[in-house]
DNA sequence: TCACGAAAATGACCGCGGTCAATATTTATT
DNA sequence: AATAAATATTGACCGCGGTCATTTTCGTGA
């Protein structure tokens, strides 16, 4: 966990990161079992956890990879030119995070850094995703009076809330999307636009 | 878990909820193991899993009731007159959310209903959240251009978010009101007013 | 009061995440 | 090259949530 010297450390990390990416595409984050992952890296369980301080180190390193990828192509977008732009880009990215419950509540429980100490993945890309959408929604024809990163925080904290409300019920992506732009008209127009 | 028509059924929930209360109450929630419960009332470990799908289906129901309660107390507040009247008010609902990091985890777990069929006790303390909030907002001097419902919402999506990202580095109160206060002067005060 | 079908309780058992003292391997030192 | 110190690996073991075939208890009708 902490930076290793030896290239055999590197090496054995490598090939569990490689089986668990395997395992993953073979099934599903929630289906993978540390047991599985270090029978196809070939070496004993206690070694995972020499590696990683538990599974959700993991998750949080794998799924933290995979949202950063993902943020990548979000920065490639230009600055939205309203609500239903914005979150036809934010797509992908919601898309991920609610692929799989499990992947969901592995994001939740490591969105806000989980010590003091180190920052891990998943909320360095959120760090990240504050920091580069702040200033597209500056360049939008959005709402003046505030501190862009505060938008930006706005629209990350109803992303959660209308994720956690659609894990249930139902399963097209029409009412999560319909909910998310009312929820980013509301807070990112100026009053007297499109809300209600 | 659906209804029971022995007595003996009812007696024996009943024990089984009392001796989670009295772990819950000597440690915490995230210390209560089902083998100490089933200890205490007396019953084998298969009875417990009769009577709760699962652990979490018993934090849902014990975590459900206190959240309930502490509804009460909101219901009994008047309309704030403030964003810092209403930070205020929801002080103590938000004090037992963040008492543990593993009743915060919960609770994220179930704000959305779990299925379609049964909506649990978290599911629905946080639906009577909005609609207690919702007429408290629309009596308070806050913006008029949206729902009230939805403004619920908003504070609900604004009380997770703080509380996601105050898990961490941060342990007094401060912060986390005063970020609940930024976010609420942005989301529910009409633009002119406190606003930076 | 006895018998019998239904509901409840039992506890041995399993899966899986995580630990740790013992062992093997690498690097540094002379 | 030999030795010691540091680091990596091992796998038996544990804790705990959850399962299920079996047994016990309960309600009901003859």
């Amino acid at each position: 966990m902490t930076q290793p010297v030896q290239t055999r450390t590197l090496k054995t990390r490598a090939r569990l990161l490689e089986a668990a990416r395997e395992v993953i595409s073979e099934t599903s984050h929630g289906a993978l079992r540390v047991e599985e992952v270090v029978r196809r890296a070939g070496v004993a369980k206690g070694t995972f956890f020499a590696h990683f301080k538990d599974k959700d180190a993991l998750m949080d390193r794998l799924i933290g990879e995979r949202m950063d990828l993902l943020l990548n192509d979000l920065e490639a977008c230009p600055p939205p030119q309203s609500t239903a732009d914005l979150v036809r880009d934010l797509g992908p990215f919601v898309a991920f995070m609610r692929s799989e419950r499990y992947v969901f509540d592995v994001i939740l429980r490591h969105s806000g850094a989980a010590a003091r100490e180190e920052i891990g993945p998943i909320a360095a890309t959120f760090e990240r995703f504050i920091l580069l959408l702040a200033p597209k929604l500056a360049a939008a024809p959005f709402r003046k009076d505030a501190d862009p990163a505060m938008l930006a925080e706005g629209v990350q904290a109803f992303i959660f809330n209308a994720l956690g409300l659609s894990f249930c019920a139902l399963h097209s992506d029409d009412p999560l999307d319909g909910r998310l732009e009312a929820y980013f008209n509301l807070w990112l127009l100026p009053p007297g636009g499109a809300t209600a």
